[in-house]
RNA sequence: GCGCCUGUAGCUCAAUUGGAUAGAGCAACGGACUUCUAAUCCGUAGGUUACAGGUUCGAGUCCUGUCAGGCGUGCCA
């Protein structure tokens, strides 16, 4: 038994129809046979397309190839119940129930580690994400990334590759500058009450600041509140001219204010991170690219390929021998790199870390900027097919039904804290899981209120509390797991399309893994819960005959096994009662 | 203007990456609790997949064009 099943369904029948097929002439000698799982339940269990795919090339029509090619093959009867021709030319298989029983004594021998696949065995992968700098509280748009990306790291992981989380950030330059500009505005308001203020914005949307508050400045609230803690730990003299206006301040009076900034900011992202669930394993700082020297090296190697110049005091990529419009810069005449020269350093040394696959998750913003960065890393001679940007479509916040682009430094933003408030962790992490990356969201915090107990995160969930439920009573009354139980009185409909459910984890888990899109493993895992709900609706455990019991409740634990190792790929909690 | 993403049921979204009769949730309607939890189950209704062509055994999916929305097109990140 054990020894049959280890082999994969769908590689058994593809070597038996590759014998086949080799030995007829007009097949591609390459030629791949392949599977899907069909639609409907009357479609079988598994299909294969390949008689509608070669029938022109060997000179058929696709029935007549499938039935010819049938004809020689007998297949174990002890995996396979039945086989037909269908439809056009499909193939269609449906397993024999020992295959199916067989099948649940496997999900309880691996369980907890059910639905782990080899594929990315020995290889390392790291996965980028959520990567905000510190300028603010972690948005709803932040969320998505971190979601998407805590969950591609686990499902990763499930297909076997050593994972790194990685969270890259910059502390430095304009945009800090500005930050610790702000805070210090709000700290000489909090110090010196009868400042002179100025408004900013235009009519209901205009709020007033210090004159000292800069251009572009960060409006949030979460501003005063550094500065007031910074007031409280420092005292009120770290102002060394009242009269300054934000660009007359030197930097060295910055620097409190932007360090307290930085701290109070990361200190708050974290705490948002940890309560999501997103744990990193490393932290990079975009300055160690210019003390490691890497920055300069990157440029020195791509000076060597002649695809830089210089114009107008700056350091140029010639982008458009890529087929872009325009030429970018890599180095302005200040002398400061822009982002895209870093990004390029700090992929080198991804790949120089060793590792064989590298995603990136960006928002659509950065549609047009990550083919420079992977140009670069292709003319340098790196293999950039290691390196997967996942882009996601932005979330778009609807106030009183009209779309308002989101800012951080506008602060006309939510907080992911807001939203987990309102809805919970779960909701919250099914909410951006739920939905292809490709999907422009758009979000409504009213309305996400008012539909969060309807979410479908708690169909799942449920499905897990009611099995807990059902083996603690089931314990009551002497059942307990027992792996050499008869499984053969498990004929039920509810019975063997749950089963068939529960043998498809491992597949999708891969699915989704090469995908990168998370929807599928939710849109199965929906069809697990759905199979459950039934089953324990048709099909009682305690009460039963002995065998019929044990039977039931052997096959409840394996179900178990899928939603709890799936609910916890999801990053979404796994409670016992509700 | 150009590049990328999107357009699917009243609403929010899926659709195994080119497969068979396009599916879920919410909203609407009708049934099922004396049982291991009714946050569940069973059923009804809802569609010219934005539009027009094309490719092939087969198109929501691929190619061309049109329309509509989002993002980009910085010596910002």
């Amino acid at each position: 038994m054990g020894l049959i099943f280890k082999m994969n369904m769908k590689a058994y029948l593809a070597n038996q129809i590759q014998a086949v097929l080799a030995t007829i002439e007009g097949v591609p000698s390459d030629f791949e046979v392949q599977f899907q799982v069909p639609a409907r339940a009357d479609q079988g269990d598994l299909a294969s397309n390949f008689a509608m795919q070669l029938a022109k090339k060997v000179g058929t029509n696709p029935r007549a190839f499938a039935e010819r090619v049938l004809s020689t093959i007998e297949f174990d009867p002890d995996l396979i119940a039945g086989v037909e021709v269908a439809g056009p030319g499909f193939i269609n298989f449906r397993f024999s129930k020992n295959y199916l029983w067989n099948g649940v004594v496997e999900i309880l021998m691996k369980g907890v580690a059910y639905g782990r696949s080899t594929q990315g065995a020995g290889k390392k992968a790291m996965v980028e994400y959520v990567s905000a700098n510190p300028t603010g509280p972690l948005t709803v748009g932040h969320g998505r990334n971190a979601v998407l990306g805590d969950t591609m790291a686990n499902v990763l992981d499930w297909v076997g590759y050593d994972v790194t989380r990685e969270y890259y950030f910059n502390d430095a330059g304009r945009q800090m500058r500005v930050l610790a500009q702000s805070v210090r505005a709000r700290y000489l308001e909090l110090i010196w009450p009868d400042c002179p203020m100025k408004k900013i914005g235009e009519g209901e949307e205009g709020i007033w600041v210090p004159e000292a508050f800069p251009n572009g400045g960060y409006q949030g609230t979460y501003i005063i509140e550094i500065a007031a803690t910074l007031r409280e730990e420092k005292g009120d003299d770290l102002i060394e001219n009242r009269e300054w206006q934000a660009d007359e301040v030197p930097e060295a009076e910055l620097v409190p204010f932007k360090e307290k900034a930085i701290t109070l900011i990361f200190k708050d992202i974290d705490q948002t991170m940890r309560r999501m669930g997103v744990k990193m394993d490393t932290f990079f700082n975009e300055h160690t690219l210019y003390t490691n020297g890497n920055v300069e090296a990157t440029l020195a190697a791509l000076r060597k390929t002649g695809l830089v110049f210089d114009a107008d005091g700056a350091v140029w990529f010639k982008t458009s021998t890529f087929g872009k419009e325009k030429e970018t810069v890599l180095v302005k005449s200040s002398g400061e790199p822009t982002y895209r020269l870093p990004d390029m350093a700090y992929h080198v040394e991804k790949l120089n870390r060793g590792y064989d696959l590298c995603i990136d998750l960006f928002g659509a913003d950065h549609i047009d900027t990550y083919p420079d960065v992977l140009n670069g890393l292709k003319v340098l001679g790196y293999d950039a097919q290691k390196i997967q940007v996942v882009i996601y479509q932005f979330v778009t916040l609807m106030k009183g039904g009209e779309a308002v682009k989101m800012s951080t430094r506008k602060a006309n933003f939510v907080t992911l804290d807001d939203l987990m408030d309102e809805v919970g962790e779960d909701v919250t992490r099914y909410f951006f899981l739920a939905v292809s990356p490709n999907t422009h969201i758009n979000f409504d915090l009213d309305l996400a209120k008012a539909e969060a107990e309807k979410n479908p995160a708690f169909y799942l969930q449920y499905a897990h509390a009611r099995i807990h439920q059902i083996i603690t009573k089931a314990a009551e009354v002497g059942l307990s797991l027992k792996a050499e139980g008869d499984l053969s009185v498990l004929t039920h409909d509810r019975e063997i399309t749950l089963i068939k459910a529960l043998l498809q984890f491992p597949d999708e888990i891969i699915g989704t893994a090469k995908s990168l899109q998370p929807q599928r493993l939710i849109n199965y895992l929906r069809e697990v819960a759905e199979a459950f709900h039934a089953f324990y609706h048709d099909c009682r455990i305690i009460g039963e005959a002995e065998d019929v019991a044990q039977a039931r409740y052997n096959l409840a634990c394996a179900a178990q096994y899928v939603v709890r190792n799936g609910l916890g790929i999801l990053g979404l909690s796994t409670p016992e009662k509700m």
